[in-house]
RNA sequence: GCGCCCGUAGCUCAGCUGGAUAGAGCGUCGCCCUCCGGAGGCGAAGGUCAGGGGUUCGAAUCCCUUCGGGCGCGCCA
């Protein structure tokens, strides 16, 4: 049970009944009452602000309303203590067994403590990484994708039922430029375009897409289709080498992916959408609705473009919707925009019942975020919303010295090559120790190394340490039953000690951050969350280093060392949950 | 020119959707531990939350504005 929504439930049962019996005016708008640990722990165990945000509606002076509150409070099963501080917050200190008791929940529950049911189990939809299929994933692709995915599994475990979706950018012009590359590739294997005219061909940029990559894809059209597209023209070999090129580029990007251990429950075609009428149904929705229309843009101020003319365009009325501008959906050539084809696919979504949201792109997809706000909100008549996660680019270092990155040079580093020197579990805990929105140091050096400095290392660390420990007393107690669930049992009472029941109350705060990050999005949060456990932790066990008393394990006091080891139990355990959200595995111990 | 994101200790960053005296790590300085070094422990200094105005019981957080940085800005995806 999460302790902060227990007492925020009471409180709030509470105030109903002094609605109820005239001490506050009926129908108070409540959504502001909040029940936090204070920031001062000395202030107590929690703290509300229900007298401040309640007094001006109610008409009382929110110190005198504290008073009122914080008799009725001091009733409450649990509360040891209530007073009234500073503005008018009411501290509660409550009884050690509410505290004890989450942590024999935590040991009962396991990995699963933290569990929400927040969610009740309302759709979500998260689209990410949806890179374009004509290569192999580079590593600034890795950032979306984790971020993506663990925000997927956050939202899991804060009770919503999420859907892990990938557009796949199959119709425009780039994967064309891809068939054009791979047939030069397929001319090369049979032996019918040297070397050197293929060389010719890259520095002329006739082909677009160089890498060593599409030698195999060549040869595999070369098995398969033998030479007979060898002298066709373009129109005829584009369509179908398109197709094969696309399917293979999209396994080569699922097997980058299942590196970084994420696995797509849908992947959605563009071509698809547009092969099956979606982009004319959800034009054609729109205009029904007025909002499309032949109109003129004015040039964006200040930075006209060289070839700026005035021309009518079918446009979609974005404005209405709170866009700058409204947004063009046909080209010239009548062929759809990009972004018609992306107002069919989330119509899409939302037609498949999802009306929560969530696109992870990367910041330099900004620009788009509002105009596609706006597509949802007319296409899902206001009763879908769209979060766009924009997430700023990393910085790839190798002690302190940029790694030179360059597509023309044929030097980026792809994702692969990353978690085959770090390894999949450093990429995504690293990934995640920043808000997305900022950008990142990814430095080989330091993400490896063996430090406090080092979010990882010192998380896994901790949790090695509490198994080492539980390995220690399984020694000095043989026979004695040690599963979480026995220690759920032991004399937790014991622990009196302030540096521990600190720490029990960090551990009882997982299941508020689950759902304060999922609620924001903002997956970060459990990263920070788990440093300060792993700090906690590392900290009481130093005090042990110095004070023999202070040690989880004492031979001499078998009742003390179950209680401590419970507790010890509870931080792998936390850490391990926390971890199982960001996909990765929790060490036993350190090699 | 317009829009979005950002600006917090010397450095790298948190700050729980508006709460109490703004925090952590590194670095610096002092002390402890140690044969020495490394690692570790205790403590201290360090802030106009980029500047200014506003909203209210209360602002790093919301609004306006200035400055500074990043991204984007009609047929590319």
């Amino acid at each position: 049970m999460n302790v902060f929504n227990a007492y925020k439930d009471r409180l709030l049962d509470l105030l109903h009944a002094m609605a109820g019996d005239g001490t506050l005016p009926a129908g108070l708008d409540l959504s502001r009452v909040t029940v936090e640990p204070p920031r001062d722990p000395a202030h107590g165990d929690l703290a509300t602000n229900a007298a401040m945000v309640l007094a001006r509606p109610a008409g009382l002076k929110p110190r005198d309303l504290a008073e009122t509150l914080c008799a009725r409070l001091t009733a409450e099963a649990g509360v040891a203590e209530a007073a009234v501080a500073g503005p008018g917050f009411i501290n509660l200190r409550l009884v050690p067994a509410v505290w004890l008791g989450s942590l024999r929940a935590c040991l009962r529950k396991g990995e699963r403590y933290g569990d929400s049911t927040l969610g009740n189990s309302r759709r979500v939809n998260v689209e990410f990484v949806s890179a374009n299929p004509t290569g192999p994933m580079h590593v600034g692709h890795a950032r979306g994708a984790v971020v993506g995915d663990v925000l997927a599994g956050l939202l899991e475990k804060a009770g919503y039922r999420v859907t892990r979706e990938y557009y796949v950018n199959d119709a425009g012009a780039q994967v064309d430029a891809l068939a054009r590359a791979v047939h030069a590739r397929y001319r090369q294997a049979l032996g019918r375009l040297s070397d050197d005219a293929l060389d010719t061909l890259l520095a002329t940029k006739a082909i677009e897409y160089g890498g060593d990559y599409l030698i195999p894809v060549g040869r595999v059209l070369a098995d398969e289709m033998g030479d007979r597209w060898v002298d066709a023209p373009e129109a005829e070999w584009l369509p179908a080498i398109r197709e094969r090129a696309v399917a293979m580029m999209m396994d080569l990007i699922r097997d980058d992916l299942a590196a970084l251990g994420i696995a797509f429950d849908v992947f959605t075609s563009e071509r698809a959408l547009v092969a099956a009428g979606r982009v004319d149904d959800t034009l054609a929705f729109l205009s029904d609705k007025g909002l499309i229309y032949t109109g003129v843009l004015e040039p964006p101020k200040g930075k006209t473009p060289e070839d700026w003319e005035p021309r009518p365009q079918t446009l979609f009325r974005a404005t209405d919707f709170g866009d700058d501008v409204d947004r063009p959906v046909r080209k010239s050539t009548g062929a759809w925009t990009y972004f018609a084809g992306d107002m069919a696919y989330h119509r899409d979504k939302v037609a498949r019942g999802f009306q929560d949201l969530i696109n992870v792109f990367g910041a330099d997809h900004g620009g788009y975020v509002k105009r596609l706000q706006a597509v949802v909100r007319a296409v899902g008549e206001d009763q879908a919303s769209l979060d766009v996660k924009l997430c700023q680019l990393v910085k790839l270092l190798d002690n302190g010295e940029p790694v030179k990155m360059s597509k023309r040079a044929g030097t980026f580093v792809t994702l692969r090559e990353v978690v085959d020197r770090v390894g999949r579990d450093v990429v995504r805990f690293i990934m995640l120790t920043r808000k997305n929105d900022a950008a990142l140091d990814f430095d080989f050096a330091k993400v490896t190394e063996q430090s406090r400095d080092n979010p990882v290392w010192y998380v896994q660390y901790a949790h090695a340490r509490a198994c080492s420990v539980a390995r220690h007393a399984a020694e000095i107690f043989p026979g004695r039953d040690l599963s979480p669930a026995a220690l759920a049992d032991a004399a937790v009472e014991r622990l009196e000690a302030e540096e521990e029941r600190a720490l029990i109350r960090l551990l009882a705060g997982w299941p508020r951050v689950v759902e304060s990050a999922a609620e924001a999005h903002e997956p970060h949060r459990v990263a920070f969350y788990l440093a300060d456990v792993a700090a906690a932790f590392h900290g009481l066990w130093t005090k042990g280093k110095d004070d023999v008393a202070l040690r989880f394990l004492r031979p001499d006091d078998e009742t003390l060392s179950l209680a401590r080891l419970a507790l010890v139990q509870g931080v792998a355990t936390v850490i391990a949950s926390g971890l199982g959200v960001f996909g990765v595995q929790p060490v036993r111990e350190l090699r």
